[in-house]
DNA sequence: TTGATTATTGGACTGTGGTCCACTAATTGT
DNA sequence: ACAATTAGTGGACCACAGTCCAATAATCAA
């Protein structure tokens, strides 16, 4: 299986360009309204004016197709800051953390739903973790390697140890419910880079 | 509403007493054969030897259920040390989180589909934080604060937000399927007394 | 135009969590 | 004995995720 599937002459019905983005707008949209255990397939459907077995064709359950609405529709799959500089120092951090903190006030609910669903399939725990986590945790990452060249952050210490404990943090307070706010993300910072 | 319910006289049939254990013992179990997702209340109530609304009359929902066979049928609620006094400093930090390790090697399974399944219920989600989540979370607070007033600790560093990051990268790994294992528990301990 | 191919559609179907209800069984107080 | 009270039982019922299937629609190649 090496180049061989160069281009199969398409044949057959093309799927519907429309749809698509329908289903997706419409996902999200019911999402943020109703919160996920509130939305149900068939309602997506009927709002994107789709057949139900349209959605099964092409996401193979409901947690996925929340997955790319939320993922596709909202442009959040580049997790860096605007800037185009990544962020850096413990201002950059703090920062970062609160572009997170955010997101999650406006996604939070959806994501802790993915969060769990992934906890019953592990192939989307992997897509989810391949598409979500590890961006996210590799900004952390990055930004503390960087601070450990400047001499910000002592040497024995180990940046992907310290960018787990930050985003853990942030996962363990929002799967519990608890609030994230800015004064978190400056402690957390601190907490990093401090003393 | 003071103190005044102070005992009713009893009335009425008195609940199944071998019911209760027999319910527990058979989600164990079922929960153990076929995974939290892999269970139906139907089953649990068949091999339980009881009416499924039974299960309903004393279990508002599936989770709470299993929480209780869980935590109540293992008698794992009490997360102590078993020496009775509290661990200490750096080596007790790093042995508690063996003894966690211990129980997610065992129970990590129906630990992740607990959390999973308490986020789509606010009632149950309290629940767990308050029987499972918080007496952990407490006790690495306290070993910190207690190292903190030895010195171990520097005075400007809290020890609540401390405890938080370190059960936080346990749920981050769980939760992500990473491995937990006795060299992450060193590191933690190491990280955060360390320096 | 015809055939092959692929997508969409709508409807039937299954399994599950959860609710509702009427009936029966066991207990206490009179 | 009898009423009141509470628990267990069985069955109907609903909403939803997910599957299956036959019919139809749109496209490409001949």
């Amino acid at each position: 299986m090496g180049g061989s599937e160069a281009r199969r002459p398409k044949a057959g019905r093309p799927p519907d360009r429309q749809a698509g983005r329908a289903v997706r707008q419409a996902a999200l949209q019911l999402m943020r309204e109703k919160g996920y255990a509130g939305v149900s397939i068939a309602a997506i459907a009927a709002r994107a004016g789709v057949a139900r077995q349209t959605l099964y064709n092409r996401w193979p359950t409901k947690a996925d197709l929340v997955l790319d609405a939320v993922f596709e529709e909202t442009g959040r799959n580049a997790p860096a800051l605007p800037g185009g500089a990544p962020p850096e120092g413990q201002a950059g951090l703090e920062a970062f953390l609160l572009q997170v903190l955010g997101h999650l006030q406006q996604d939070g609910d959806p994501l802790r739903a993915l969060i769990a669903a992934a906890q019953h399939d592990p192939v989307f725990r992997d897509a989810l973790r391949a598409r979500f986590v590890l961006p996210r945790e590799r900004i952390v990452t990055d930004l503390l390697i960087r601070a450990q060249a400047r001499g910000e952050i002592a040497a024995h210490r180990d940046p992907g140890l310290l960018s787990q404990l930050v985003h853990g943090i942030f996962w363990y307070r929002l799967l519990n419910g608890q609030e994230l706010d800015a004064a978190l993300a400056r402690e957390i910072a601190a907490e990093i880079f401090g003393r």
